[in-house]
DNA sequence: GTTGGTTGGACAGTAATGCTATCCAACACA
DNA sequence: TGTGTTGGATAGCATTACTGTCCAACCAAC
C-alpha cells in the first residue's frame, strides 16, 4: 500500500500522514526505493488509533507519542509498558505551589485509595489530578468529603472489575494488549462521560421541564 | 476591591483579568471614575469559576462565554438557562459525513435513551458525541453493542439520581443554581474520570504486577 | 501642588499546537 | 518519453490563551 492509498482508506490527508511520520506517531513504511515506501495493515490500524485518540480522546500529539514510544520500547515488560502508556493518557497537572490545601487534598486521595485497597504507584499522575480537582472544588466553595467521593469510586470499581478488565487480552501480542488498554481507558472514558451528561439532562428535565405529560 | 487586589486574591495576573474582561467572561467592575473600577465578591467568585472550568474542566474560553451568556440572559427561564449552559459544556463534535455507520450509531443511542426512559432533547449534543464514539470504536475493530453500553448507563444513572441531582438548589437564585449545575457536570465529571483511571491501574497491577505480596 | 504609583483601555506580540502548502529530485509506470 | 507519484525538507498558517507595552487619567501621599 502506498501513501495515497493509506490516505484514501483512512480519510487522513497525505500531508497529515507525513506529519505523523515526522513526529514519530506512525512508523516509517518499508522503503522499496529512494522515493517509494510500502505501508501495511499495521500502519492503517495505527493511523486509526491516532485519529481516535486525537478526535475522541482529545489527547495532544505529544502524549500520543509517549504512548507509542512505550509500545515500541522492547525493553519494557508488559506491565511497565501498560503503566507508561496509561500514564501518558493522563491529561497531566502543571506544577503548583505547596500549600496546606494541597496536602489535605493529597491525604484525602491517599485515604480513598486505602479504603478501596487499591494498588497505585506513588507517582501515578491520577493522584495529583484528583488532588487538584479537590483543591479547586474547595476554592469554589463546595467542600468535598471522602463521603462525596466514595460513590464515584464504587461505581468506577464496579465498571472496571465487571466489564473492562476482562476485555483486555493480557496474553496477546504487546501491541494488541496496549491497544485494548488504551481503547478501554480513553474511548470508554468518553462513553461514560457522555452518558453521564445524558443522565444529568434527563434528571434535570424531569425536575424542571414545563409539564408535558 | 480594585483590579490589583482581585489579582492578588485569585492568583490570576492582571493582564489575564483584563483579557477575561475584554472577552466578556468577567463582568465589568463598577466604574467610579474614568480610570477606576470597583470589583466585588461576585467578580472573585466568577473568576474562580472561570479558572476551574479552564484548568480542571479544560473548557475553551469560547464555551465558557456561552455558559456565562446563558446565565446573564434574563429572558431565559431556569430550565432553558440550565440547558443552554449544559450544552455549552459539551466538547462538541465537528460535522461529519452522513453514512450508514453514523445512522446505525445514532439508532443505538436512541435505543439506549429509550431503554432508560430518559428525557433528552433531540438536539442534545451528547447524542452526536456518543454516536461519534461508537463509530470510532467500530473503525478500531471493537464493535460495541447496546449491552456494552448499559453498564455505563446504569452507573451514570445511579450516580446522578442518588448523589448529584440533590446537590443542585433549584429554588436558589439563578446564578447559584447554574454554578452548582456546572460544578456537578464538569468537576465531578473529572472526579469520575480520574477515579476510574485509578481503579484501572489497580486492577491492571493486580493481574500483571511482579509478585510483591 | 507636585510626585509617584495605579488604573483602564487599546493594541501588538508570543508560545504552543496541529496541521497545510510548496518545492524538489527521484523514481515508476504507460 | 512523458506523466504522475513519492519521500524528504522546509516554511507557512490558523487557532487558542494569554502577555507585554504604552498612555493618558487619575488618586493619594508628601
Amino acid at each position: 500500500m502506498r501513501i495515497s492509498q493509506l490516505s484514501a482508506e483512512s480519510g487522513v490527508p497525505i500531508p497529515t500522514i507525513k506529519y505523523y511520520l515526522r513526529e514519530g506517531l506512525l512508523p516509517q513504511g518499508e522503503q522499496t526505493s529512494a522515493t517509494r515506501a510500502e505501508y501495511g495493515q499495521a500502519h492503517l490500524r495505527r493511523l486509526r488509533l491516532i485519529r481516535a485518540l486525537l478526535e475522541v480522546g482529545r489527547l495532544p500529539v505529544a502524549s500520543i507519542r509517549k504512548v507509542i514510544d512505550a509500545v515500541d520500547d522492547e525493553n519494557l515488560g508488559v506491565h511497565q509498558m501498560l503503566g507508561t502508556a496509561h500514564y501518558a493518557l493522563s491529561p497531566g497537572v502543571e506544577p503548583h505551589e505547596e500549600s496546606p490545601d494541597w496536602q489535605e487534598a493529597r491525604e484525602m486521595v491517599d485515604q480513598l485509595i486505602a479504603d478501596y485497597d487499591w494498588k497505585i504507584e506513588p507517582k501515578a499522575p491520577a493522584r495529583e489530578e484528583l488532588a487538584q480537582t479537590i483543591v479547586t472544588l474547595r476554592t469554589l466553595g463546595t467542600d468535598p468529603t471522602l463521603a462525596d467521593l466514595t460513590p464515584y469510586a464504587t461505581a468506577a470499581q464496579t465498571l472496571v472489575q465487571t466489564h473492562e478488565i476482562h476485555k483486555i487480552p493480557f496474553d496477546a501480542p504487546r501491541e494488541t494488549t496496549v491497544e485494548a488498554h488504551i481503547i478501554g481507558t480513553v474511548m470508554y472514558g468518553r462513553v461514560l462521560d457522555t452518558i453521564r451528561r445524558l443522565a444529568q439532562e434527563s434528571e434535570s428535565a424531569r425536575i424542571l421541564a414545563p409539564q408535558t405529560p
